[in-house]
DNA sequence: TTGTAAGCGTTATCAT
DNA sequence: ATGATAACGCTTACAA
């Protein structure tokens, strides 16, 4: 593969302009001490040999790449790609690139990716994947490399942190829920299989606050797909003909009222349901959804920001909490009128 | 920035192991002709002291990095986060990372990204930009980076593409509508601005057909958010208390029909809508969406399969279409029951 | 202001 | 089988 061959090298534009290297090497870093006259002669010979300087070499020399590690599970959640353009904006801006490292919910493979992160090479890195414990960020980071960690409390001198406030909404909603003076209806948690940390937490923040209620509730299991859930939830609904429903995203949220209108039953009078993951959609679908919200692309913006700070020893406050906003919408019952 | 300092380098694991770096070097790239106890002395020390290679210097010494850059618009729609998983999961099969550029809808930033591009020194180049025309392609490529365009036909020497059947589908969706005996509803075409080439190649197909059929039919502008969108159409059917629309996306569409519906038409017995670019989400919504469907994750997946291939210099095809298939669902009037 | 040369951490081609 | 040593393309003291 000679992929990269004939490139034009910085010594051929030094040639071919009949100054040496260095000299080139001032003008493309704009590091004044050049005469008017030199400059221009270079640049113009830069222009017509089309010559771009090796990031690599440039990399290599100066012990700075301007990328920007970002490991999640995968880019195809809603959220995660929100995320993806918070960081890739300020990124951006701040003349940074994003190196991808998708570790598709395996601590296996997510284990591989840090070794590839550390050859890689990263300015910095940005960590949004449950599969990653503090081990793995540490491993991270004692290669010098400044991380910040999103839904995870992680601190150290390199490595910040952003977490959410989920759990603390939702014992709210829960406590709420109960002091309503009508309801009595028992709530469901919709645990899906390999939600990772996020709904993990929320379901214990589900479980505990009804223990410390003492009230019963139920737990159910599905698969993190759409149409399988909505089955599943037709099948319930047959039996079943009241619940409210605490889903981990939207479209698992979607799936459980639409299963219930089909099945006769009303939303929100008979089943209620309620997202944890919002996303714009919780808006589009009928009846709109009641779901918790955090601006992802926010969350992104501010990771990097953060980061950004971490990389010039700049960052005074290493963690930072996103506060989850309950939206009520339609598939809930809304007291507050 | 001193963040990459101190990393173990293969001169100090040599030292520590009393072998030359030639040695280390090929223990760490298995190109045999190590004794086994060597073998076994030096990866002791590398495992000891934490080395991890260093891929900048790797690539710099072998003129190859492991990287695939993605220049897309944003990472912030769906269909684009589908086709950017497809390419992670391949390129991560086949050893390679991506790197993202994102131009965010301007041509000026597309071209500084070009340029980012060929200093980044990737491998190769997968583009779903129409910000990017036939002569940026041809410019990274002429940095010999073998790059598969998707949506433009563009072909070259180190150049494949991926093109999509969108037109003749919605023109055959055209001529099957004023097929129908009873229907004489006027179509629309919804067209949001800054919509890209995809949009505008429907916008032609569309009209053209029409033209062909000697029939009426009209074009509303909207924005491209779901909010803005369902107010206009709010106001829209106050007056007119029917038709067929095509839209851009799920997004769009469903704002459409949420309107109708919430103005008290049928959907889809009064207002039909049909969306270009279905998503999961068109199944979601109620009532279905009925919409293109082309699997973003398998154009993904095919992308980077073909440019693994011109990378090799074994692409045999170098272009492919994506056929994009019409899912009937419930916004549609379905003829063949 | 400009040039010389050492170094960045590897690989690869030679000898040995 | 192993070890020198020259690349790779750049930056950056230090000299001139």
């Amino acid at each position: 593969m000679e992929n990269l061959k004939d490139r034009v090298t910085i010594y051929q534009v030094a040639q071919a302009a009949g100054v040496s290297l260095a000299t080139v090497s001032r003008v493309i870093n704009k590091q004044g001490n050049v005469t008017e006259a030199t400059r221009i002669k270079v640049e113009e010979t830069i222009n017509r040999l089309g010559y771009k300087p090796s990031g690599l070499a440039q990399a290599l020399a100066t012990n700075k790449t301007t990328n920007i590690g970002v490991i999640i599970p995968s880019a195809n959640y809603v959220y995660i790609s929100n995320m993806l353009n918070g960081i890739s904006e300020v990124a951006k801006s701040k003349g940074f690139v994003l190196t991808l490292f998708t570790t598709s919910h395996s601590h296996e493979e997510a284990y591989s990716m840090i070794e590839k992160v550390i050859t890689t090479h990263v300015d910095g890195a940005i960590i949004f994947d449950d599969e990653l414990d503090e081990g793995d960020v540490m491993k991270i980071n004692s290669y010098s490399v400044p991380t910040i960690v999103v839904n995870n409390k992680i601190q150290g001198d390199k490595v910040g942190c952003i977490t959410f406030s989920y759990s603390e909404t939702l014992k709210r909603v829960v406590f709420d829920h109960y002091a309503r003076p009508d309801s009595l209806r028992e709530m469901v948690f919709v645990h899906v299989h390999d939600g990772g940390r996020l709904l993990y937490k929320c379901e214990k923040a589900f479980i505990s606050a009804h223990q410390t209620l003492n009230k019963p509730y139920k737990v159910i299991n599905v698969d993190d797909s759409y149409s399988r859930t909505y089955s599943d939830f037709v099948e319930y609904f047959k039996n079943t003909k009241e619940g409210i429903f605490v889903a981990y995203r939207d479209s698992i949220a979607a799936a459980i009222e639409n299963a219930a209108t089909d099945a006769g039953l009303r939303v929100p009078e008979d089943v209620e349901v309620l997202s944890l993951v919002g996303t714009k959609y919780a808006n589009i679908v009928r009846p709109t959804l009641t779901a918790f919200h955090v601006d992802m692309i926010e969350v992104g913006k501010r990771a990097m920001y953060m980061l950004s700070d971490l990389m010039q020893h700049n960052l005074l406050e290493k963690s930072y909490k996103f506060e989850a906003q309950l939206i009520r919408r339609n598939s809930t019952i809304n007291d507050e009128k």
